[in-house]
DNA sequence: ACGGCTATGTTAGAGCGTCTAACTAAGTTA
DNA sequence: TAACTTAGTTAGACGCTCTAACATAGCCGT
């Protein structure tokens, strides 16, 4: 945690993206309870006083640094798809796997995206942006011209999985329970397994 | 968050549980991270520096709760138990509901268990002692004497998804999903059909 | 009964954290 | 270039964790 850039004068310029960025760091290198907003600011080489320019509160900061997470998210997911036929069973297990590397990537910052606190619109909105990639791939595998609730169903079962592996991955569960299975792996089994309308 | 008990005197006869009581009491009302020691004594009528003589520090104090989930956590396993064929699917999948139902009745409790901070030996003990419940059952279905290496693999997806599903329903996202489905229901089929070693 | 020991409370306070108020410097615009 | 806005500053109120020093109550052997 130290200084990124040395600010150029009294105005910084850029103060907000960088404690967006210490904020981050921190949260992943502590955990997100233990961040704090004074560590934040010794690392961007402000006062304590600075951030209050630019969020609310704390916890406005911690909000920042989440909807950052589920940018990236979206955009690995996207990533993942490309080179998969869309709507195939390739295609949404890539998607599920990108979701667990992504958690494994950043656990501290992914524990924080799901956290219960922190809530707030925008955050919301980012989650479900996140999610719509997700389903489109299963509407599209089940013919759907769009997501109606047969294909909230259907991909419920799967996102389920997904988010469960990612915290047992995370929380060193899966070292515990002697599973060298890869992720991909796994994903896949569960794709093909649970890709169908529960009961 | 009223007193439960006054005290007799100056001391206490008690304070080691009240304090635990209070501690979960505030984490399930506020969240895990908004929990403050000082709220915990102010709720227990005593001065802020008491619980030191019982706890380390505040992370022993949450500690004491999550160790106090993963008793109730165990016990409500067993009981779900009764009554069902043991290592039957209804046996296996009545403790995953027991474990979905158990974390929607005590949220900002069951989050703190799984936290990934607050490590102890004697917490990562009792979350073996919680899931040995299931690999009995597990072992159990497939023949096995004892909890071997392929029994940890069969019941890994299960763990897998009903924590998955655990985190989603505390979270809102069932909900936001438009799931309706019963949690024993959607337990059961991911028990018909993950309950199987994979790849 | 009583004197000492231990257990478990107390108050006082150091040190750190969040956040506000009042001030100040730099950029922007008429 | 004066007035306004933006984005920093310092000072400080207040809450939190945890420690040090002290006080009170129960216990135990005599």
């Amino acid at each position: 945690m130290d200084q990124v850039k040395q600010k150029t004068g009294y105005h910084h310029g850029d103060l907000r993206q960088q404690l967006v960025a210490a904020t981050r760091a921190l949260v992943e290198e502590k955990g997100p309870d233990l961040f704090s907003v004074s560590e934040a600011c010794r690392a961007a080489g402000v006062s304590t006083a600075a951030p209050y320019r630019h969020f609310a509160d704390r916890t406005e900061m911690l909000i920042a640094v989440a909807l950052e997470g589920f940018g990236e998210m979206t955009a690995s997911f996207e990533t993942a798809l490309a080179g998969h036929e869309p709507g195939s069973n390739d295609a949404i297990t890539a998607v599920g796997t990108a979701y667990v590397d992504y958690a494994e990537a950043n656990p501290g910052l992914f524990r924080m995206m799901f956290a219960g606190d922190h809530q707030s619109d925008a955050l919301e909105e980012a989650g479900h942006g996140c999610y719509a990639v997700v389903l489109g791939q299963v509407a599209r595998r089940m013919g759907r011209a769009e997501v109606d609730d047969a294909v909230m169903q259907a991909a419920f079962p799967l996102w389920t999985f997904v988010h469960g592996l990612a915290f047992l991955r995370i929380d060193g569960k899966a070292e515990f329970a002697k599973m060298q299975t890869e992720v991909r792996d796994l994903v896949g089994f569960a794709t093909q397994r649970l890709m169908v309308r529960p009961g």
